[in-house]
DNA sequence: AAGTTCAGCTTACATGTGTACGCTATTTTA
DNA sequence: TAAAATAGCGTACACATGTAAGCTGAACTT
């Protein structure tokens, strides 16, 4: 077997192994070098080999999570241009994310609000993302203008995500239910900046 | 001095000590018993004679924010009650809040994402407490239906937390632009939902 | 084939942790 | 005033942590 090769799958396997340590009980600050070491089945100085810090595989964590929602976004607007409303399909496939990488999500939902001014920066950058896009996507569509636009899509992100993170906690109907209230309360954010633009270029 | 005196004056300490370690830098599970203790003045040991657990502290922290917060509930509506605009002093009340006791809604917002279940129910029925408090006084002020009123609620409450959020990192010049960019977005949600009513009632 | 590189290992150490145990001095009670 | 209660302390122990140092064997290079 190549080494380069084997090399990489020792770091895939450290960083699935901290992704599996990251359950409703951890966050990236208090999973220790040793532990992932060990979930990984590795030597914890073998560690030091792959990463140079376990800061350095959290932001690794935080890029591939980030990653990931990335390319959910983009799933989410191939699933609208085939029809089904936008807020109904992004909401619906934004929980199906939730649900599925469970961890993922709980990692950016912590390291949002956590302990390390890197992490946090590293994850403002990809909620970022999601603003731009929408923003753009709005422009697009309503032809509101720029900084009407910029609000509601920020605001927009801000329930959702505020959505996903009690849904992480629900059972099986709260979490139906959490989606069906988001859906409406974006609702009234996108109507409220329909009204907005028109108070605005009336006067 | 009155011996149950002075214990309540080095519980008091102890507390102040661990809300002085809860910077931007550390959580609620990473401070250690022997580290607040250190900073309270008291030997790692004397702790258990006022708290069973450092969870048992925690504890209490999260409720002295909570306190804090329902506080400043209060002053804002007595402010709302001489004039001024119930968004526009709601949110500076808030961002008031923010700014005197940074490290106070710090925990709240940490704690509410972190990882000890307990902590985070605590802190979501401080958060409920806003929402039913906004239900009720939206339901009065404008006679919305309650399920209206409530998502409505639910909303705003959503989006002031995390622009407080946002506001704890941000310098000055960010935070009142944080501050005026809430208040067009909770401006959104209020039309949005006033809309609501309309289509509902008329069907 | 000989030499070099390097992923992973074992060993080791200093440091921080939670908490059990028992003592002391002072307040409180009787 | 004598006895009981108790806030706070010092000592002690078992444990987990990060990481330095040096070794080994297999994969690569020449």
């Amino acid at each position: 077997m190549n080494r380069q090769e084997q090399k990489l799958r020792t770091r895939r396997s450290i960083i699935e192994a901290a992704f599996s340590l990251l359950d409703e009980q951890r966050s990236l600050s208090s999973i220790s070098l040793r532990e992932v070491a060990r979930a990984a089945g590795i030597a914890p100085t073998s560690f030091y080999r792959h990463f140079k810090d376990i800061d350095e595989l959290g932001l690794t964590l935080v890029d591939e999570a980030g990653l990931a929602l990335r390319q959910l976004m983009r799933q989410a607007r191939v699933r609208i241009a085939s029809g089904g409303g936008v807020i109904n399909t992004s909401v619906d496939t934004f929980m199906e994310f939730i649900n599925a990488n469970n961890n993922v999500f709980r990692l950016l939902l912590r390291e949002h609000t956590g302990t390390s001014m890197a992490f946090r920066a590293a994850v403002l950058r990809e909620i970022k993302h999601f603003n731009v896009e929408l923003t753009d996507y709005t422009i697009s569509t309503t032809g509101l203008p720029y900084n009407i636009a910029n609000l509601q899509a920020e605001a927009m992100v801000k329930l959702v995500f505020s959505a996903g993170a009690e849904a992480l906690d629900a059972s099986d109907e709260q979490k139906a239910n959490v989606a069906e209230r988001v859906k409406l309360q974006l609702r009234f954010v996108v109507n409220g900046a329909l009204q907005a633009k028109a108070e605005q270029t009336s006067s």
